[in-house]
DNA sequence: TCTACTGTAATAGATAACTAGTACAGAGGG
DNA sequence: CCCTCTGTACTAGTTATCTATTACAGTAGA
């Protein structure tokens, strides 16, 4: 229902959760006030352990999106909107950077580059979500 | 000299000697028949573990990039130049796919996504290398 | 109060990647 | 032969991530 978490990613699966929520945040999909779901159910719905979930939504704490309510579960804050906005921004810029880093140090034409993207971004224009 | 190696880069270091390697390849960097630098000194040349070199270069000779001459080095194959010119197009490629599928997901809009891409692209625009 | 939910914490174990160190066989130059 | 270079192999230890399990405190409803 809520996330794709890929675990031969690379990328931590804390740290997917993180992005997820996140992009989730900046997207509308998650609304100031709402309450995310608990630890245990996100972990069995992404099965996965409880505490990587706890994990990720400590981190997002720190980031100030979420916060705690006692025995009740985590709510997103009120400014969580405009933070999730900027980091998803950052988020995408930094993993752009660094793939046109590695492509232009292999030497691959601009042209070539453009061509590529243009190519993915038709093979997913069409989907939503 | 040869290569830049970012630990903190998500992929492992002997991978990216791998796809850095190939990408030497690919670009016209290294020729058939060519000497690479010595397990020893490339580690030496990137303060890494000599293991992690020679993993790397496992790795090479298995995708037919590399092949050994017992007590003098590896070299160049014959056909790495098409094998890592093919390499370097799917790498890239599925690297690019990866971050488009997180930006749609997150409700990037497209127009936003591709200023990035022309603003990142610029930054690198000048330098050679 | 009892029960079931919430977040949080702590411990131990598994796995992968990398580091550290040592050792061995082959090639080549003196 | 001796020395130095080459790749290769092995063991052990570190770190980070994730899993597995248990426990505890607070909230809410019957």
């Amino acid at each position: 229902m809520f996330f794709q978490i890929d675990p031969s990613n690379g990328l931590a699966i804390y740290d997917q959760v993180v992005r997820q929520m996140k992009f989730a945040v900046a997207g509308g999909v998650l609304r100031t006030g709402e309450m995310v779901p608990s630890v245990r159910e996100l972990a069995r719905e992404l099965a996965v352990n409880p505490n990587t979930v706890a994990r990720a939504y400590r981190c997002l704490q720190d980031d100030g999106v979420l916060e705690t309510f006692r025995g009740q579960g985590l709510a997103v804050t009120a400014n969580a909107r405009e933070r999730c906005l900027a980091d998803r921004l950052q988020l995408i810029r930094i993993r752009i950077q660094q793939v046109l880093v590695e492509a232009k140090q292999s030497r691959l034409a601009p042209q070539e580059l453009r061509a590529i993207v243009e190519e993915e971004l038709q093979g997913l224009g069409g989907r939503e979500e």
